[in-house]
DNA sequence: TTGTACGCGTTATCAC
DNA sequence: GTGATAACGCGTACAA
């Protein structure tokens, strides 16, 4: 149960000496446990040099005793550092951005650097997630890390201009932010290279325009064009008509099993992957005798050897990983250009996808 | 490219008049433009009244002309109030905790708070978790929420009594902190009914101890003794030592197959059912034919009609919302006493489960 | 070795 | 309707 009544409005509860109980101890507080000025508290708890060792020992007691966590709001605003990386994701609940987001977390504790999170809010529009953009500013975090497949690269600039930016895991080549992603033309010819090497001479792919989705539209038109280099015949569907969701799914292999003659399909994603595998179980179709299928990402829990999806695995935690040192680098200043920085993936071969 | 020299070790450049290029400008800077006082602008972007109408335009154009975001640290410290949220996950990469996040990030938009995240960095130990929920703590966060499986409800009380907080996706009965969490027994019953139901008579339990997963342990145990009380034979496996991964499910498996006459095995949540999928398909051992699987938890991207898992869902949804609506509510005096709010469930049929 | 004084950017109070 | 001014909690020159 808690102690304090709650500081709704508090404005006229102006504490004199008696902090209301329930409050946050401040440096105050701890001096006055420990019968010392707050500069010494300062000094001691930040173990700068300068202070008897006797001094030390009771202001941290004091500080334990009390519960004394520093406000690393006032520490900001005289320091003139927060210490902090906002990162900006579009749908943590993906996995997708999900490990990336621990990934970030990870590393950034690494380097000395705590992590705030915004996304969206759910209801994705390009206004909720300027305003989580805002808010990451407002907190005047040191470091800017951008996950967002659909955020134009518009929203971001101003803000880069100040803060160090990075967007992580799509390509971007404005030479304004630095990015890191897995190279997507890369991958997907490679992924298309596999299905051609199967023996599939029509294969159907699932495309994407820019607007909806820059990754999706680049590894998927990547796929088209290596295929027809390779000399097979290729069938596109737009997945930008298929709505939201997944339920487009069902639309979607409708159409590629009636343009005949199709022995593969080549989804944009393991999600839609699973989501095709799942409408062609439904009409019957077997897999992969019948018909072959490929996603992309390569992420946990779609990895299952059960599932034995052939798919295109992004190193997300590498990803990750060089995504804050790109910002960090920047902020210590061992970095001071834009850099773009493309990470190779790697093939899942599967059991969803066979020879012909 | 930036047009600012990273400001590291900055105090030397206190900047007398001309601001530095590239820093945040202040409220200070948008007086200047608008010719007017800060409490002026203070006013004027706050939209508090007795401000004259061509004055607010002067401001609100200057502001936006400078690209002017109120610092969140300075207003907090004035106002007393940092309209912030602490989430505490143990692991984003997790769908379960994801789906949880994006709940928490949308109904905290709904009531006017932004939400700040930490993790414990990875290596999960119960240190960095403590000091992933410091890190909260001296972000003044207003409310507390805390998402661990793990993380001993001692390291959170401490907090607790300071800060309005709210255990989620867990069962917890301490009286000093509100909880919200899915009906681990009754979910664990009823999925064990269902098995039941089935008619099944010798089914294996993958159970824990309370110290490795206060979830886990309380909905397998539960299963165990309802699948008893119907008079079902219950052969127990002990999940805690199969280690951190799923690497353990094989030797789960084998102990499965080797009690002898088992016809069902009963998971700890759905990760753990795939992982068992796997490894008896590795096996040889056709489901549910042979043997029937249930997993828990019942999240997406388990939840596919092509895995077919038979499960129990759990509303994350529900549970976010209901777990920012409790610490708001006192953080906003509407509640004062410590709730604890079980949702119940709901049980996903599948097709890894059949009649014997 | 320790204490004093100031500034960080903002809001709220009180004169004007 | 507007402008000084005093906090808020902390770090840190500078003085003692």
């Amino acid at each position: 149960m808690r102690d304090e009544t709650p500081d709704d409005g508090r404005p006229p509860a102006r504490a004199a000496t008696p902090r209301q109980a329930g409050a946050a101890p401040t440096i105050h507080d701890v001096a006055a446990a420990a019968g010392v000025s707050k500069s010494v508290v300062s000094r001691a708890l930040s173990g700068a040099s300068g202070v008897a060792a006797h001094t030390v020992d009771r202001v941290r007691r004091a500080a334990t005793e009390l519960g004394y966590v520093a406000n690393a709001h006032a520490r900001g605003m005289s320091a003139h550092r927060s210490h902090t990386l906002g990162v900006f994701v579009r749908d943590a609940a993906t996995p997708f951005y999900g490990h990336l987001l621990t990934a970030f977390q990870e590393q950034a504790a690494a380097r000395g650097y705590r992590v705030v999170t915004a996304t969206g809010a759910g209801s994705f529009s390009v206004d909720d997630e300027r305003r989580a953009l805002e808010t990451l500013v407002a907190l005047r975090v040191e470091g800017l890390i951008v996950c967002s497949g659909a955020l134009p690269v518009e929203d971001i600039t101003p803000f880069a201009r100040r803060i160090p930016a990075v967007v992580a895991g799509r390509p971007e080549e404005d030479p304004t932010i630095s990015s890191v992603y897995c190279d997507e033309v890369g991958g997907g010819r490679a992924l298309a290279d596999h299905v051609a090497d199967l023996g599939h001479r029509r294969v159907a792919v699932m495309t994407f325009t820019p607007v909806s989705s820059i990754t999706q539209s680049r590894r998927t038109h990547a796929m088209a064009e290596r295929l027809r280099e390779r000399g097979v015949h290729v069938v596109t569907l737009s997945g930008d008509d298929a709505g939201p969701g997944f339920d487009g799914a069902d639309a979607i292999v409708a159409g590629v099993l009636g343009a005949g003659g199709v022995t593969a399909f080549m989804a944009p994603s393991d999600a839609w992957a699973v989501a095709a595998l799942e409408a062609l179980r439904v009409r019957g179709v077997a897999v992969p005798s019948e018909m072959s299928v490929t996603g992309y990402d390569g992420v946990t829990p779609f990895m299952t050897s059960l599932l034995g999806l052939t798919s295109w695995r992004q190193p997300l935690r590498t990803i990750g990983r060089l995504s804050v040192d790109a910002v960090v680098d920047q902020i210590d200043g061992l970095a001071t250009t834009v850099t773009h920085h493309a990470i190779d993936g790697e093939l899942v071969p599967g059991r969803t996808a066979a020879a012909l």
